[in-house]
RNA sequence: GGGCGAUUAGCUCAGUGGGAGAGCACUGCCUUCACACGGCAGGGGUCGCAGGUUCAAACCCUGCAUCGCCCACCA
């Protein structure tokens, strides 16, 4: 297309699809495991199967990206591993919804066909997120897509459950558990999520069964669950009751009798009545608590698996389990609350604010529920682990997070890991229906270990999801095969994530990677922002506030959306997303593609540039910009080194609009504007072209599509091949093309642009309107370097004449401005009006004089000048002539005007 | 109860011991032959509050306030 039909605004939607489908077709996203080059691996956090891609998806993939294009262009042998989540719960729970939808459910399917069910759906909707990673860009390695119930890593699962089995690190046994009675299953510690909610305090009178005359008041939240009751329990040193224990009370309702302990853990002498209900099959507390007993308190279970009232709870009178069995837990209460105030039992109610435990999946309320389940004891695997971090073996960014993670790990309980749903790998357990045995093994066994019976059942359960994610960084490699992915690409380089699965993935998977591989699974952990909406509000379809990153591409592009969200990874915790920011960003874009407009219309469509970036035709901008190019390179390549995405979106964002387009194309003009075969022409038109394709090259890995969009319109020549730019080398500085000469010569010129264009402004004299300026410099020298530069003063601050020399005057009525080693004057009769100039200067000068009197305090400060270090005395001395001398110029300024 | 983080311009946020910054928004001038998704210039901040350390504090220390998050068994 001749540049004349470019289109003034970039579009987005022409370039991307077409783009990322020519890279994946040329094979670009595939690691070649043989290569001999440095490996860079990352594993992707799999989202889950039902998941649609939101911000926190876009914002860990675009990271991810940005890493693995910048190591691949870098020449590192790099490979991104894509995946899916079977996500348990979740997916399980979504299947149902669907299945309610068509009025039937899984227990009318039964296990087998549900199961199917589910596949039918993973394989219709679980390919939705995959699609929509590769709208934003992502460039992973499509060919080794891995999902956690796939063949191979099911291998894995039964592999690491095996070995801990033997290992005794997984055992079975029947504990209190968190369940979520709608998801009806077992849940670990981490997936329950706590929040504080108004309830009430109940006090409740529970006589002595040797004189119901005397009563013990106790203090409970859950009046309900005194039909579990087992003990009730006292401080052994609170002089109240201390004489009680080892008597009973006759607890009502029922015809239990039931002791009074002492014990020091459970009871707050502050809280309450200084005597505590005990209900071991219904709260943590007491369960403990009645394991401290010996011989244990019993425990009496009065709710089933669907958190109901049950109908046949031991010793509980008939009348009153009639009014509420099968009813849930929350009405019962209300209902027993009524009994006991009838009865007169109920002494009184308070409010009271008390954090209650929910389903992170569906938001019910979880019951402690006692039930047989499978564990991994986790202390012999955290020990291991926290030696990694604390010997840095692994690092976390940003570094605070270590705390977090210690924290949680030297605290850790045993693993929850069984659930009592059907989507997941089901437990690789048989029981024997003769002898009672367990047989756990690698392969489905049709007989009993222990007796060689043949009546044996599969455990019904199925593992947490997180088990088979723990292994991820392994498994996707291949493991437990020997293959060369693993060899080459573990311990991969760097795991992205954010932090609130810390524990419920990052620590598991150090636990799993040092275990099974004697090996760390990444070096890095790095931790980014979680992304909220511009009110600061978590995203959640419920309020509504979700914003969509497919609906921020096709509005603005995946460049500027994926620039938006590296400009904001720097924040350790939130990102509040505003569009105002995407939008500024595809201003961006947009002022990339015009910047590429301009140098397409000034080179030939054939142009093959010098083969040095500066000759000696190069003028004084060439040298500048080259140099400074060299300084973006280095900032560029450090910030993403150390992480600092932001860092290098910001380098880029300034020296490509502030320094390319703002200064060196206007810079280039009048060289451009030189005869065909001039050599200051060719000379600006290399410097334009290499600038332009060198930052393109280090964009590229935060704006893949219009870097490549761009690039490829460059002329053969002066890019250095016809591949794609995604596999063209990433920048490297060269530091002889380092000119500080030429930077602070620049610098002079753009402070007399800039002073002269100040003026203007000031004067609000039309851009149309050419000025005279006239520079008294100190020396000549100066004097020559910038009677050699005025054609840039001239065209880039529309001056028609400038006069330049030692011992010029200032003219009448002239405004002046002060730069290093010179003074500027534009002569301003005829052009403004004089009497709003002089207003001005008095206020200008007022502004100073209060500067000057701050430094001249500062340094008439004994202490400052004797122990501040010299260059900053120095500096600021100068600083203070300097602002002493402006005032001057101003005061004789104002005088001349009159 | 323990811990972490935040508090800087109207908004969203960078900035960890020596000149208060960016983007957006705002004001003025300009449709000048890359770009009005633009150019040039400009206004705007007691860096949450109070102490302290220091010659020097947005930055370090202490306390407080407000907001947010995480962890924890207060019935």
């Amino acid at each position: 297309m001749p540049v004349q039909e470019l289109p003034k605004t970039y579009e987005p939607k022409a370039v991307e699809d077409k783009w990322y489908s020519l890279w994946e077709k040329a094979g670009l996203f595939h690691a070649d495991a043989d290569a001999d080059r440095r490996p860079y691996c990352i594993v992707i956090p799999p989202p889950n199967v039902t998941g649609s891609l939101h911000m926190g998806h876009a914002l860990n993939a675009t990271l991810q990206d940005i890493l693995i294009r910048w190591r691949r262009m870098s020449g590192d042998n790099t490979l991104w591993v894509p995946g899916t989540d079977h996500a348990g719960i979740a997916t399980q729970n979504v299947v149902e919804r669907q299945l309610a939808g068509q009025n039937t459910d899984r227990h009318q399917l039964g296990r087998e066909r549900f199961i199917e069910k589910v596949w039918e759906w993973k394989k219709e909707y679980g390919g939705k997120i995959i699609s929509q990673l590769k709208k934003l860009g992502a460039s992973c390695d499509w060919q080794r897509e891995r999902f956690t119930m796939d063949e191979g890593l099911s291998r894995a699962v039964r592999e690491v459950f095996v070995r801990l089995y033997e290992e005794g690190l997984i055992y079975r046994g029947e504990r209190l558990i968190n369940w979520c009675p709608r998801c009806h299953t077992a849940l670990s510690d981490i997936e329950v999520e706590h929040e504080e909610e108004k309830g009430k305090l109940y006090y409740i009178a529970y006589p002595l069964s040797h004189d119901a005359n005397i009563r013990l008041t106790v203090a409970t939240t859950r009046p309900e669950t005194m039909l579990g009751d087992t003990a009730v329990a006292v401080h052994p040193l609170d002089p109240r009751y201390k004489d009680l224990i080892g008597r009973t009370v006759s607890l009502p309702l029922t015809d239990r009798k039931i002791p009074i302990i002492g014990d020091s853990i459970l009871v707050d002498l502050e809280f309450g009545t200084g005597a505590v209900k005990v209900t071991p099959a219904h709260d943590f507390n007491d369960y403990e608590a009645g394991m401290r007993q010996s011989p244990p308190l019993p425990r009496i279970k009065m709710l089933d698996d669907k958190g109901g009232v049950l109908s046949d709870i031991p010793d509980v009178h008939a009348d009153v389990l009639k009014q509420i069995a099968g009813r849930p837990a929350k009405k019962a209460r209300g209902v027993i609350a009524e009994i006991l105030h009838k009865r007169g039992l109920l002494i009184k109610t308070e409010e009271h604010n008390h954090s209650i435990g929910k389903c992170y999946r569906c938001k019910t309320v979880v019951e402690p529920y006692l039930s047989p389940q499978w564990f991994v004891k986790t202390a012999p695997l955290a020990q291991p682990a926290i030696e990694a971090v604390e010997k840095g073996r692994i690092t976390f960014i940003p570094r605070g997070w270590e705390n977090t993670y210690f924290e949680w790990m030297r605290n850790i309980k045993d693993w929850c890991i069984s659930r009592q749903i059907w989507w997941g790998h089901r437990i690789p357990a048989w029981y024997c229906g003769r002898c009672g045995g367990i047989t756990v093994s690698r392969e489905d066994v049709k007989t009993c270990r222990a007796c060689g019976g043949e009546e044996v059942r599969q455990e019904t359960d199925v593992l947490d999801t997180w088990f088979s994610s723990a292994l991820w960084p392994f498994s996707t490699l291949g493991w437990p095969e020997k293959t060369k992915e693993l060899a080459l690409y573990y311990p991969t380089s760097v795991l992205i994530t954010a932090f609130d699965i810390i524990f419920f993935w990052v620590a598991r998977m150090i636990m799993m990677g040092l275990h099974f591989m004697g090996e760390i699974p990444f070096r890095h952990v790095y931790i980014h922002a979680i992304v909220r909406d511009a009110e600061g509000q978590k995203m959640s379809k419920s309020k509504g506030n979700v914003i969509d990153p497919l609906v921020m591409i096709e509005r603005y592009g995946a460049d500027a959306f994926r620039f938006t969200l590296a400009a904001f990874a720097a924040q350790g915790r939130d990102i509040k997303l505003a569009t105002e920011r995407i939008e500024g960003y595809r201003n961006f874009a947009n002022k990339i593609w015009n910047a590429g407009r301009f140098v397409f219309m000034n080179i030939e469509n054939d142009f093959s540039p010098n083969s040095k970036l500066i000759t000696p035709d190069s003028s004084l901008a060439d040298r500048w910009m080259a140099s400074r190019l060299q300084a973006a390179i280095k900032d560029v390549e450090a910030a993403l080194a150390e992480y600092r995405f932001n860092d290098a979106a910001s380098s880029l964002y300034h020296f490509i609009w502030h320094e390319y387009c703002d200064w060196y194309l206007e810079l280039s003009k009048p060289a451009l504007s030189l005869g065909k075969d001039a050599p200051g022409r060719k000379a600006a038109q290399t410097v334009l072209v290499r600038t332009l394709e060198t930052f393109l090259r280090l964009l590229h890995p935060i704006m893949p599509f219009i870097t490549e969009e761009i690039w490829q319109r460059i002329p053969e020549q002066a890019r250095g091949g016809s591949g794609y730019i995604m596999a063209s080398p990433f920048p490297v500085p060269d530091d002889r093309l380092i000119d500080y000469d030429a930077e602070q010569d620049m610098q002079m010129v753009m402070d007399a642009i800039l002073a002269i264009r100040n003026i203007r402004g000031e004067m609000n004299i039309p851009p149309t309107q050419h000025v005279n300026a006239i520079i008294k410099v100190e020396d000549k020298k100066l004097a020559e370097h910038l009677e050699q530069n005025s054609g840039y003063i001239k065209t880039l601050a529309r001056a028609k004449d400038i006069r330049i020399g030692t011992d010029e005057k200032k003219p009448h009525a002239s405004a002046t401005a002060v730069i290093k080693g010179a003074e500027l004057f534009v002569p301003l009769e005829g052009l403004i009006d004089l009497a709003a100039e002089r207003d001005r200067l008095r206020k200008e000068i007022a502004r100073l004089s209060k500067d000057i009197e701050m430094f001249s305090k500062k340094l008439s400060n004994k202490d400052f000048l004797e122990r501040a270090p010299k260059a900053v005395v120095e500096k600021d001395t100068m600083k203070l002539d300097e602002l002493k001398a402006m005032r001057e110029k101003l005061e004789r300024n104002l005088k001349m005007l009159g």
